[in-house]
This record gives structure tokens, sequence and C-alpha cells, in this order.
DNA sequence: CGAAGGGTTCTTAGGAACCCTTCGGTGCTCTAAT
């Protein structure tokens, strides 16, 4: 088959991406495939063109209905009609409705929690599906232990179509994260495309500082002497509230973002930032997945994140464009305390566990047993799933394997945080991978002589843009 | 656990010093009550 007549036809486009054409002809060939290619480089066509070119439907898993519904919306201005998104977006009346005529549709986007409903199954079950799509196939490390335990189940209904191929499409999968997939996606030795994660137009710098307030007076000349369109992580709501006060007090177009607001205020505010209404963006780590927006020149971390996996997914939203953009982390001795309490205070203790699946062999139904323990909806969650597999002292021993991880993870990220060691080396070697050429704007570490080029576009800052590196951070912390 | 904010004390009427309490991330779906 000439591919490269089908892409033409189909997208109009040239030629391929790298990785894309082998993604593209292993998934012909039938065979289950991860696919790990950085953001920006045209992940959806690795499932859409083969769609095209096979029979029966394209079952695509998707970790956000918003994700989802702008990927409906982009293929219908394509022009493709047969694409509906299983939500509950739709009222129950559209559903019954729409599940009763599945096979009108070429391509169906699910998420894992609709996915693993019992009704979906039948009527999923009647269609013949072709392929089987796990977008943002992170998302089964990141999430499915212990906060949407549905990820694990996505296996299930695979293990009912067993001769379906199946691609996992994510930018960033370190060796238990593609076991992960492997496993829980109950792959058949799958094919392994991967494109290097290093983005050599991304400087990373790595900022200590003393006090909260050293770090808002930095972010604040930062943000007033640079260019944006910028995103500024912070670790909790309130937190990124005050910096987009703050910000704007200061003149700056700027909102927060995070999972406090409500859906409407969301996608406004993620409208205004996609059209450069809004130049920075506060946010906790809710904002992002999706978010196709080319020219981000900086993202500031006010805050580490919890993994070095989640690090590089949220800075690897710079520069999509592929040119130099800024990556700064601004690391104060004890953060890691307030990420520690974030990530375990979460996993449901063994009293708990204990005190609930007590319950639950009493004969009494889960959600009345989750009122009386101190379970949150999510515990109660990811221990009914377990529940399911496991037996109690199991159950709590997966549980501090869990945590044991989560602590591992963070240590890592601190070690990336505190070494004097060249960052980008440090960061790609989490993934199993080295660099060859180190690109003029490295990292911190290996030094930034110049931040000229993040003045681009701004005016009078001429005398600012000739300083180094070094001299206006000492200048900044004065 | 540590930061931030509200309240109280102390000493003398504005503010510093301290104690105590509260809060801290990610998303799906459905149901019951307005």
């Amino acid at each position: 088959m000439d591919l490269i007549r089908e892409l033409q036809r189909h997208f109009g486009y040239e030629q391929f991406r790298p990785g894309q054409r082998e993604v593209v002809e292993h998934v012909l060939e039938g065979e289950d495939t991860i696919a790990i290619l950085p953001t920006g480089m045209g992940k959806s066509l690795c499932y859409q063109l083969p769609g095209y070119l096979m029979t029966g439907t394209v079952l695509i898993i998707s970790p956000l209905v918003s994700l989802m519904e702008d990927q409906v919306t982009q293929m219908r201005k394509n022009g493709e009609k047969r694409v509906i998104a299983l939500n509950s977006f739709l009222s129950y009346s559209a559903r019954e409705i729409v599940m009763n005529e599945l096979n009108h549709y070429k391509f169906i986007f699910i998420s894992p929690e609709m996915l693993a409903r019992k009704n979906s199954i039948g009527h999923l079950k009647k269609l013949t599906i072709g392929l089987v799509v796990v977008d943002e196939a992170h998302c089964i490390s990141q999430w499915g232990f212990d906060f949407r335990p549905d990820y694990l189940r996505i296996g299930e209904f695979i293990s009912t179509i067993p001769s379906t191929p199946v691609l996992a499409l994510t930018a960033t999968a370190d060796d238990k994260v593609t076991m992960d997939i492997t496993r829980y996606l109950q792959m058949d030795k799958p094919a392994i495309v991967r494109q290097s994660l290093d983005r050599k137009n991304i400087s990373y710098s790595v900022l200590q500082l003393d006090t909260q307030s050293a770090k808002l007076e930095w972010i604040k000349e930062r943000v007033a002497n640079t260019t944006g369109p910028g995103i500024i992580y912070t670790s909790s709501r309130k937190r990124a509230d005050q910096l987009a006060m703050e910000l704007q007090k200061m003149g700056v177009s700027c909102q927060s973002y995070h999972a406090g607001k409500d859906q409407d205020d969301r996608s406004i505010i993620q409208g205004q930032f996609l059209s450069g209404e809004l130049q920075w963006i506060c946010a906790t780590n809710a904002f992002g997945m999706g978010i196709h927006i080319n020219n981000i020149r900086q993202v500031i971390h006010e805050h580490m994140p919890s993994t070095i996996a989640d690090y590089i997914q949220e800075v690897g939203r710079a520069g999509r464009d592929g040119l130099l953009s800024a990556a700064t982390l601004l690391y104060m001795p004890s953060d890691e305390r307030l990420t520690e309490f974030i990530i375990q205070a979460d996993i449901p203790r063994e009293v708990e566990v204990r005190h609930y699946t007590n319950l639950l062999h009493q004969g009494i139904e889960s959600a009345d047993a989750a009122k009386f323990t101190s379970l949150t909806e999510t515990g109660k969650r990811v221990i009914d799933y377990y529940v399911e597999k496991l037996t109690v002292d199991e159950i709590v021993l997966k549980l501090k394997d869990i945590a044991e991880e989560k602590d591992y993870q963070l240590k890592k990220m601190l070690t990336l945080v505190t070494s004097d060691k060249c960052i980008r080396r440090n960061a790609l070697s989490y993934f199993g991978e080295s660099y060859n050429v180190k690109p003029a704007q490295c990292c911190s570490n290996c030094g930034l002589e110049e931040i000229e080029w993040l003045f681009s576009g701004k005016s009078g800052q001429s005398e600012q843009s000739i300083m180094s590196w070094d001299e206006r951070i000492t200048k900044l912390l004065g």
C-alpha cells in the first residue's frame, strides 16, 4: 500500500512526521503498538489514518471529556461525520439513541469509566472493532492505581476482543510505565516506537530560593521583564489564585486555572489562552493535557511536581513551535513536604481498609459501608477495585507498595532538583535515554549565558537583555 | 509536616509576639434533592 498517497488523500500532507509511519505500519499489520512520541508529533494521525485503511470501528479511550469534545469537533471540522464521544455530556435519551446506532460511527471516543460500565460493553460488543486506541496512555500508571481505577479495567474489555490490535499513545513513558501499559492493556509483545524526548529548544533552570515571598518576587520580576505566553505551575489552588491576582495587579494579562473552578470558567480561560488574549496562566497540574498551543515560551514551576515524568510532561508544553523556550523551577528546601503530604494523603490507611472491607463482608452495601469510615470517595473506589482481585491483607500490601513507589518517584524528582549535574542529562536518563548533542542553552547547571532570546518582542529591554543569566539572577535576588 | 491566617495577649492605644486552627491535586459518572 502506498501510505504517502493515502496520507495525501486523507490529510493533504506530503510526508509523515518522525515515528508516524512506523506506528501506522505496525497498526496495519495488526500488531499491538506503544508509540512514545513527544508532544506536537501528531499522535492522532497514528490512529486516524489506519482507521480509514481498515474495516471496523476505531475505539479511542481518552482521559478527559473536554479533550474528547475537542477532538470530535476537530475531526468534524475536517469533514469526518462518523465520529462521536460517549460521555456524560450526552443526555440520557441521546445516549440511548447513540448506543443503538453505534455501527454508524467510524471513530468512537470513550472514557475508561464509561467503558467499564456493563451497559456500554453490551453495546460495544455488537460492533466490529478494528482498533482500540488508548490516548495519553501514561494515565494508566499515573492515575490507575490510586485515583481512577477504571484505567486498570481497560484490559478487561480488551480481553473480550483478543485479536483486535491495541495502540497506546503517550509523550512520556519510562520502563515502568511501558510495563504497566503492556500489562494492563493485555498487550502481546507490543511493537514499541520511541522518539527521543529530548527537546533541544527547551532550556532548563533550577533556582534555589529561601522563602515563598522570594519566589513571588522572582516571578513578578520575571513576568514583568520577559516574554510569554507562559504557564506557572503551583501546588495548590489557593496559591494559583493568589499568584494570578498579584500578576493582575501589575497589569499582566493572567488567570488562574484549577479543578476548583467550574467547567465553563475553565474552558473560557483555556480558550483565551489559546487565542493569545491571556499571556499567563497560573495553574495546578489540572492544566495542560490536550493544550495545543505552539508558542508557549516559558513554563515556570513555583513548586516542583511529584514525579520527573510529570515535570517533563508539564515542561514539554513549551516551545512546540521549535523556538527557544525556558523552563524554570523554583525550589525552596522543605518544598517536598507539601508534595509528600499531598501524594500520601489520599492513599487509604490500613485501619480504614480493614474497617471498610469488614463491613462489606458483613453484607453491607459499599455505599453505606463507606459512610461508616473516613474513606474519601476516591479511596472507596480504589478499594472497590482491589476487593475484586485481592484479599484484604494483599490490598494493604498493595497500598503500601503504591505509597512507597510514590515516595521513590518524589525522591527522584528531588534528586533532579538538587543535583549540580546537567538537568537535561539527568531527566533523560530517567527515561533510559542519553543525549548526543548538548544545545547551547542547555540548563542552569551547564551554564546559561544569555537570555536575550527571552526578551524578543519586548521593547526597551535592550540593556537587560545583554545581562548574563547569573548577573540577572543576582540582581533579582538583590 | 509547614505555611498562612485569625485571634489573643502584652503593654500601654499601635503593633509586636505568640498561640491555635485550618488547609493542602489530578476526573469520571450518577443520583437525589431542589
